[in-house]
DNA sequence: CTCCTTAATCAATTTTTTTTGATTAATAAA
DNA sequence: TTTATTAATCAAAAAAAATTGATTAAGGAG
């Protein structure tokens, strides 16, 4: 099967794929956790669970939505899974303003 | 009460605010209807439930919940109602390039 | 090998969102 | 006044997403 490249997508689709971007997006707890993962550069589930007082499981789920829609990176290490952002796709999705709100700095 | 003005609302509350914005994103067919509303600079509920092909409740439904989220402004006529992009909250929301995607021109 | 840590996944439940069809209210037209 | 059009709202059902606690798998340490 031909890749699809990103001028031969058609509009429904490429409205498909913003929606899930932006559904990665829609949920204050995702927002701080890309906010948490910027001020560390890199953080581990066990960080984030530290940090935000959340269950491990419910982390790696958020962490999932947000790997899956490519706002983040992973990298695993060991046992550890090490995210960051994913500083492009955050550029070319959201305003600078709001980048600025989510990932001062970053 | 005193109102609220940005620069005392903690971030918790910003945080929430723009998860509400993201999650009236978040949907292909609010994305469409955007769109669609961008490129008749204003369109009533009875041409985009023709133009779309949804029922008009859902047309209502949606409709409700991008003009909550400030995306967009609504005007009533007579029996109809006209619904408008908020160009400035999709600026300061969304980057130029998606911009361009959803509001082409606009 | 055994034990411990890390994190992904799973299944069941709860919560939220969306859909559907009907009703209502307001205005316009005949 | 009667009838038709427009769109908001409502309640019930369906679908999707989130939460919870447990299990699993993979490494690393002793």
């Amino acid at each position: 099967m031909a890749a699809v490249s990103e001028s031969t997508k058609n509009k429904k689709d490429e409205l498909e794929e913003l929606a899930l971007k932006y559904k990665a997006l829609a949920d204050p707890k995702r927002l701080e956790i890309l906010n948490k993962i910027c001020l560390k550069s890199s953080a581990c589930v066990c960080d984030l669970t530290e940090e935000m007082d959340l269950p491990q499981s419910k982390l790696s789920y958020h962490l999932k939505i947000l790997l899956n829609a490519g706002l983040l990176d992973k990298e695993a290490r060991g046992t550890w899974s090490f995210y960051s952002i994913n500083q492009r796709e955050m550029d070319r999705l959201i305003s600078n303003q709001i980048c600025n709100v989510i990932t001062p700095s970053c």
